[in-house]
DNA sequence: GCGCCTCAAAACCTCCGACGTATCAGGTCA
DNA sequence: TGACCTGATACGTCGGAGGTTTTGAGGCGC
């Protein structure tokens, strides 16, 4: 294995061992290279590559830090992974989203509060009837994201949100090419927050799945 | 920005836009380093960050090439970053996997094949009444392994992989600390596997929900 | 005393050049 | 024909030299 990649996981140990907490500080670059035994070049890459995934937090002038290890924060890197996926795989990437949704949809069904539900019945009136595709795309991932947070689930949120990605690309496309397909997202999401506040977990979840199911079934029919 | 990240973005646009496919060459260090405007060891940091999510592969004497870019190669980089996260962070974990499992082992039960179910039967029956804990542990995660696989969905497969990592581990807690967990596993393991023979996918979504949530109860029960 | 400015130390950022090591292709020899 | 050797190629590692950014201490004026 390489001295890089040794340095990889010793930093990975020390932090998973509990040496290195959230937020402490590493040695310096000139220090901890000397303490693995590999030169300053390498251990770069090293602190690079764990900085992408944010593990790490270098700050240039100050020093390197550990992240707060948040799911929300390390889950974000998968975005970055996601984006690489080809519209291929898009389909299985919207049937994870298709599980995950409705049952985040119904867990928020119980939890989510009034203010919460306000906010979101604003977002919906402030689009109006007849918004542009980048306007409605854009309330589009918001509205989910604010239910999805109200299930209290981080990880889930984190996740649901990396997903996203290319669901939301494919409704991009959706939304370009069938005209009615914006007056039924915004009915779908007239639902799903009615449903919420009747505190109806099984519509929630319903609405929900016909949601995605429908960005999915035009998908499939045009692949 | 720093050289590093904008030489990130241009690889990852590379890759995006189709310049650069699965398995293609990259230009040698020397050359790429020139052609994006930065040093060699600059851009060897990008390409490491770039390899530790599984987006290049580099072979030493030979080349720097982009891997397939599999949903399952690159949610395997989930792992990596799971292992980050501390104890507290489990439940949250778990309750992603006890939506996603049961419509896994759902979506299998109308797949699966024959030959995978004499397979699960016999892995099964090899390990017997009363295992070892790691035993029952190594089995139960080629188990469920085996039962997403025939779930037909990658993405699905793999990210159920990356997050049975911290609930491996729970198992592992209880099965030391909870003798009659052992047997209780073991007999869900068989219900599952009716249920699937049985083509019956709510008999076995169900008994996937049970299996789950006797661990997450425990767990809740505990910590 | 309080606030602002200046400056120097600390730490990361980038680059260069050199040498080590692994792989592969082609030639050599039995 | 097949095994072995050898050179070219490309990644791996290192040490050192400046550059840039951040931070905080110290000094100055109000």
């Amino acid at each position: 294995m390489a001295v890089t990649d040794e340095a990889i996981e010793k930093i990975k140990g020390m932090i998973v061992s509990g040496a290195l907490r959230p937020g402490d500080r590493l040695p310096k670059e000139s220090e901890l290279a000397a303490d693995l035994g590999l030169s300053r070049n390498s251990l770069r890459e090293a602190v690079r590559a764990l900085s992408l995934i944010r593990i790490l937090d270098v700050r240039q002038g100050d020093g390197t830090y550990v992240t707060s290890l948040d799911p929300q924060l390390l889950l974000e890197a998968l975005s970055f992974v996601v984006d690489f996926h080809r519209d291929d795989t898009v389909l299985e990437f919207l049937a994870v989203r298709r599980i995950l949704e409705p049952a985040a949809t119904a867990m928020a069904a119980l939890r989510i509060s009034e203010q919460q539900l306000d906010a979101l019945t604003a977002r919906l009136d402030k689009l109006g009837e007849s918004p542009s595709v980048e306007d409605l795309v854009a309330g589009d991932l918001e509205f989910h994201r604010g239910i999805v947070h109200s299930s209290g689930n981080s990880v889930l949120c984190s996740l649901l949100d990396g997903l996203s990605g290319p669901t939301t690309r494919a409704r991009v496309w959706r939304g370009l090419t069938q005209e009615d397909a914006v007056a039924g997202t915004l009915r779908e999401h007239r639902a799903i927050l009615a449903a919420l506040r009747d505190r109806d977990a099984e519509a929630a979840r319903s609405w929900a799945t016909v949601h995605i199911a429908s960005v999915e079934q035009w998908l499939r029919s045009t692949l």
